[in-house]
RNA sequence: CGGGGUGUAGCGCAGCUUGGUAGCGCGUUUGACUGGGGGUCAAAAGGUCGUGGGUUCAAAUCCCGCCACCCCGACCA
């Protein structure tokens, strides 16, 4: 046998239709709504077996293939990552120092083993790998490292939906880097920029339009966190931009430009209580006074964390129409605050329900009030009485706070809310914000020492010191990049495949199938011509009428169809057609041509 | 978890109000005719009507419980 040497081109697969499982369907399924949810479904990739949870069909199956195979190279190059593989159970233990199982809560899937030892499916791998390299890792000379895994991944989502958009398992490429330093050559952010730029060519070389968006960094400070959000109308998460200077910022995370303000206005009218029995939110309490929630005051109680000026509640204003951001909350307070428990807050004396700003003034609780801007304004507001069914119309900043405003300590008018269209950008003065549909499929996240420090990751640097390790993490859902690549390329006959991640290149649909016959022969040969040059190849030798194969053909999204009919065969050719190509008839290519056509085609 | 909806053949559905031998279309199998965008004719196979209980001479149908799936919502009080 010749030697292979290891640079040799791989040739392509052929694969017959009939002797692989395409299962098309007629007809969606009455579950599926979701564009990719019904084209998959109907196209034969996935098959479900319980809420969240689906098979891979061998066309589905082959789809993550090819995106894996994107994913690793970029991983093994541009991200400078090796993979590895980490196991889906996870032993309680492992959360000892990150209590990370609480922070996951009922996301979480437990099971105990037989001796009732608890045990999780691993919704992420920090733990693992942080415990992992521990061992591993014991000095500076060791680092930077960065490892991924593509890997199943388990999490009891709330409401799993949209098919492969949200599952409760699901195929996901998680990374991990390792540092001494956050700054300078293997630093944290050399690694950072390096996954970001894998990132954008992941998502491009799929075909994928995509934004990068600022997203929530977490609770430890300094860290930096990126979304890419692919733009699809039917993803869950929402992004805001200027499209003056680029900014973007998911709903959490978006600044919002300055606003002024104005708490000295004069009253519009006599403060005026009025009964709103039983009425549980803005809307219904609104429609019962007749107020607009434009014009009401939502007061939110937070729990303040230990903070050097000893508060204890932190309260936070916005308009009714609005959404309390926790984030912002926390960021201009200072300190760090959490919803307040119910009951802990009506101990404390708050009217749930019924709280206006006025709270902040009881005596014997140290509250910080923080207003966001558009509420700190005059004219006519209504909002809570502090006291069970009954709102205040009239409510006016002055009137009813007096010299606390002026108190910087218990007052302060602060960004606090979510952003939404039409705010201003945080960038360009005059230039507003607007509001964009996303489906996230990867989430890069500058972790610090957050468990390092948790784990007590530590190494020894230069100078003989214990210092802990700095880390990041890059995810990327493949599965759902999957579903996303569908939703961005569909049209009204199924699926249109980018070459990149097609399950095959070319489907060769022969007219007549009866072994040795020209159109079959002719596939064959044709086939073996586009193997050699490194295509997938798809054999339609179903016995069906040409429209059956025709309309799957096209429901499953192949690149190029190479149709071979008698008046075609008669002149040496085969018929050529690319998927994205609409109206157009298809051209007749020259048989010793065709390869070559399909080549430039899919390298287009 | 709250609200809404659906479970009847592989898929899509009707039948349930008013209880009385389980149906239609697609798909599947066989045969013939057909053969360029989801064919025609003929014959056939395929269903514990989600599940457990109850009412009744009799339950897909009425009553109660449970389960599954889908959609909407949800720390903003």
């Amino acid at each position: 046998m010749l030697p292979t040497p290891f640079n040799a081109p791989r040739s392509g697969e052929i694969h017959r239709w009939s002797r692989t499982f395409i299962p098309t369907l007629k007809e969606a399924p009455a579950e599926a709504q979701a564009a990719s949810h019904r084209l998959l479904l109907r196209a034969g990739f996935i098959r479900q077996v319980g809420a969240g949870i689906y098979n891979y069909l061998p066309l589905g199956w082959r789809v993550l293939q090819r995106i894996s195979a994107i994913v690793r190279e970029e991983m093994n190059t541009t991200g400078g990552a090796v993979e590895m593989l980490m196991p889906a159970l996870e032993p309680f233990e492992l959360f000892e120092g990150t209590r990370r199982d609480a922070d996951y809560g009922d996301n979480l899937f437990r099971l105990k083993d037989r001796h009732g030892r608890l045990t999780a499916l691993a919704p992420t791998h920090e733990e693992v790998i942080t415990d992992l390299m521990k061992a591993g890792i014991t000095s500076y000379k060791q680092l930077p490292l960065a490892l991924y895994q593509i890997q199943t991944k388990f999490r009891d989502e709330f409401r799993p939906r949209s098919g492969l958009l949200r599952c409760r398992e699901f195929l996901m490429k998680d990374a991990y880097s390792f540092h001494m330093s956050v700054e300078g050559p293997g630093g944290l952010n050399q690694a950072y920029d390096a996954m970001d730029r894998a990132y954008q060519n992941i998502f491009r070389r799929c075909g994928l339009t995509f934004t990068r968006v600022e997203a929530e960094s977490g609770p430890i400070g300094g860290s930096a966190s990126h979304e890419f959000m692919v733009n699809a109308e039917s993803g869950e998460d929402t992004i805001l931009l200027c499209p003056v200077s680029g900014y973007a910022a998911n709903v959490e995370k978006c600044e919002i430009g300055p606003r002024p303000h104005d708490l000295a206005a004069a009253p519009t009218g006599d403060l005026q209580e009025v009964h709103t029995p039983g009425l549980p939110g803005i809307d219904e309490v609104g429609k019962f006074m007749k107020v607009k929630p434009d014009r009401m005051l939502k007061t939110i109680v937070f729990r303040a964390a230990s903070n050097p000026a000893s508060i204890e509640w932190v309260l936070a204003v916005v308009r009714g129409d609005q959404e309390v951001n926790e984030g912002k909350v926390k960021a201009a307070a200072g300190f760090h605050a959490s919803m307040g428990d119910e009951k802990e807050a009506r101990a404390a004396g708050f009217a749930i329900g019924y709280v206006s700003p006025r709270a902040a003034l009881a005596t014997g609780r140290k509250c910080l009030l923080l207003i966001d801007p558009d509420s700190a304004q005059g004219g006519f507001w209504a909002t809570g009485a502090d006291k069970p069914d009954h709102h205040v119309k009239h409510f006016n900043w002055r009137r009813e706070m007096g010299a606390a405003l002026d108190d910087p300590a218990r007052v302060r008018v602060a960004d606090v809310r979510n952003a939404a269209a039409g705010d201003p950008s945080p960038r360009v003065p005059g230039a507003t914000l607007e509001a964009r549909k996303g489906i996230e499929v990867g989430h890069i996240f500058k972790l610090g020492t957050k468990y390092s420090d948790a784990m007590d990751f530590r190494v020894l640097d230069e100078k003989q010191e214990r210092r802990s390790v700095i880390m990041g993490c890059y995810g990327i859902g493949v599965s759902r990049t999957l579903a996303a690549c569908v939703e961005m390329a569909s049209d009204d006959n199924g699926i249109v495949w980018p070459a990149a991640i097609a399950p095959y290149h070319v489907v060769i649909v022969p007219m007549r199938v009866e072994p040795g016959s020209d159109a079959m022969s002719t596939a064959e040969s044709l086939a073996r011509g586009l193997s050699t040059a490194g295509l997938d190849v798809l054999i339609d030798d179903r016995d069906e009428r040409p429209g059956v194969k025709f309309k799957d053909a096209d429901l499953i999204g192949i690149p190029v169809r190479l149709t071979l009919g008698d008046k075609a065969l008669a002149e040496k050719s085969a018929e050529f057609k690319r998927r994205n190509d609409h109206n157009s008839k298809s051209d007749l290519v020259p048989l010793d041509r065709a390869v070559a056509a399909c080549i430039e085609a899919v390298s287009a």
